[in-house]
DNA sequence: ACTCCCACGTTATAACATTACAAAACTACG
DNA sequence: CGTAGTTTTGTAATGTTATAACGTGGGAGT
């Protein structure tokens, strides 16, 4: 276990324009490294995920490709998103349809969601799993488990003060 | 039981018919008692869900309502889903925009799924919780957290063996 | 019978996602 | 260089999943 603990950034306050830049380096620099296309279409909806710091549907992410002189068809966000949940930059939330930026992109690691049903901000965090019952389960059965997602729908502090 | 489906019915072999009779007989009753209408469309649909032990989609069970002389425009099948998930007769898979009949009707519980990506079972089994990373996070962050979907893909032990 | 609520019938449309194919841009390497 | 092979993009069309809106009918209680 790491000694820092980053979990639930988006519900506490912290530099933004940090957060987007080193996410945006991080980024380069791994795919530089792996030999990955960060194409301008890639990065700019990286970008837009980071700055928006919730989940944004495919079709939301294709307005904003639209604003920034992009082309708008479906494919457009669908390809770069695609390459972005690949690599690790980005994470589909399911219950949302709808995608957001990874809080510890270059890392592997199995996330675990908090939606919030009011603001709809997404924090993510970590599920290490360990005394997980799905695990245990899973060994009993046989079943052979590839990928894990977590998702838990509720409120988050300020808005549960608010309601 | 009519047709096909000669697959693996569950990761687990069991007796199909008694265990579709018993899911039926519970739900009759916990709906007399909360005097709740297991109308006709609503219980077919929980019956094809039953007999399948697979994720159906809402369009896949619409044709199998026509099939049995209801009407097939997509509310009638939604809506007869809606019920049955609000009262806990089936469960939404949200990775397979699917639907599966609930294993343990009429309980509270805390469902988690494992999804066989080649044959498409789905099981479910139990999220106790305690000890789960998650929880400890929303806590330390105010997260309240309302409801928490698990969903495993991998496996199963059948698939695996063949693959 | 009247009214209220719940469920259903039906049309239309919204929201999410993919297929397919051609063209352009990068990459490797002789 | 150049050119073959791969990857990425442009674009049109279509497929899939889900909901909105509004009217009708049927049962429960008064």
């Amino acid at each position: 276990m790491s000694e820092e603990n980053p979990i639930s950034v988006a519900f506490e306050k912290h530099n933004h324009d940090v957060c987007l830049t080193n996410a945006m380096q991080t980024a380069e620099e791994y795919c530089h490294k792996q030999k990955l296309q960060l194409t301008p279409a890639r990065r700019k909806v990286l970008e837009l995920l980071l700055q928006e710091h919730r989940a944004l549907g495919a079709y939301d992410i294709l307005d904003l490709l639209r604003e920034a002189g992009f082309s708008s068809q479906p494919p457009v966000a669908y390809r770069a998103l695609d390459f972005l949940v690949e690599n690790g930059f980005v994470h589909k939330i399911e219950r949302l349809n709808a995608f957001v930026a990874c809080a510890l992109p270059g890392t592997v690691h199995s996330p675990a969601f908090m939606i919030c049903r009011r603001c709809e901000m997404v924090a993510e965090t970590q599920s290490s799993s360990s005394g997980f019952d799905l695990l245990a389960n899973a060994d009993a059965s046989g079943f052979k488990i590839e990928q894990t997602i977590i998702e838990a729908k509720g409120l988050c502090q300020t808005c549960a003060e608010i309601e």
